[in-house]
DNA sequence: TCCGAGATTCACT
DNA sequence: GTGAATCTCGGAG
């Protein structure tokens, strides 16, 4: 299964390279596309999350750039993979301009196609889907991205997020405080299609 | 050089 | 609800 047109809607460099939070409300609705094997698989974005560089202590690039967080600083859209806890992946959607260290993590998508792929990949064993990819490193086990998918450029064809025909009206987006953060509480920089079964389960205030 | 915390998930109690 | 998986970085010693 392979259709032209997710590939002609892929988002241009320019939609990257403007404010991360109005990045991170957009990105909602949009498919993200990946190709494995010639295969086309991809999911909808329900739920994001901003992190805004040196000045929000919840981010990497707070401190700085490290071998670690070297992509956060590129250019807007390319895509940041770090690993986390030992045994985790997540993805992030760089923003803005070259040396800012910000990004938008992809949080949770509901699955559009590839199920099959995505299923086996997570090697799930019940007939849950909306838990497929309802979680940051989900996603990036489902979607088959680590460590070599670290600074993909999302204007290429390995990986890159779509318009949703259907979505260009935009739906009503919700907002809250991130999940998993002890630092930048303060901020309400997660948002997410409110009533969305796929969203992750972590629902803070 | 060592230690603790971390943008998480899953199995188990 | 709790703990284990065990990489990366920053700060303490």
């Amino acid at each position: 299964m392979n259709s032209p047109w997710l590939f002609r809607n892929k988002l241009p460099r320019e939609f990257y390279l403007r404010g991360t939070l109005t990045v991170a409300r957009e990105l909602l609705g949009k498919y993200l596309v990946r190709r494995l094997n010639n295969e086309q698989i991809l999911g909808m974005i329900v739920e994001v999350e901003g992190y805004l560089g040196e000045r929000d202590p919840a981010s990497h690039a707070y401190r700085g750039r490290t071998r670690r967080n070297e992509v956060m600083f590129w250019a807007g859209g390319y895509l940041y993979v770090y690993f986390t806890y030992g045994m985790h992946f997540c993805s992030n959607v760089v923003t803005g301009a070259e040396g800012k260290g910000h990004a938008v993590l992809i949080r949770a998508l509901e699955p559009r196609r590839g199920v099959g792929i995505m299923r086996r990949n997570r090697r799930m064993k019940n007939e849950e889907q909306t838990q497929l990819l309802s979680g940051p490193a989900k996603i990036c086990q489902a979607l088959q991205i680590g460590r070599g998918e670290n600074g993909t450029d999302l204007c290429g064809g390995e990986i890159w997020i779509a318009e949703n025909p259907d979505e260009r009206v935009p739906r009503r987006i919700a907002r809250s405080t991130r999940v998993g953060v002890s630092k930048g509480r303060e901020h309400r920089w997660r948002f997410f299609l409110p009533g969305n079964p796929y969203v992750s389960p972590g629902r803070p205030a």
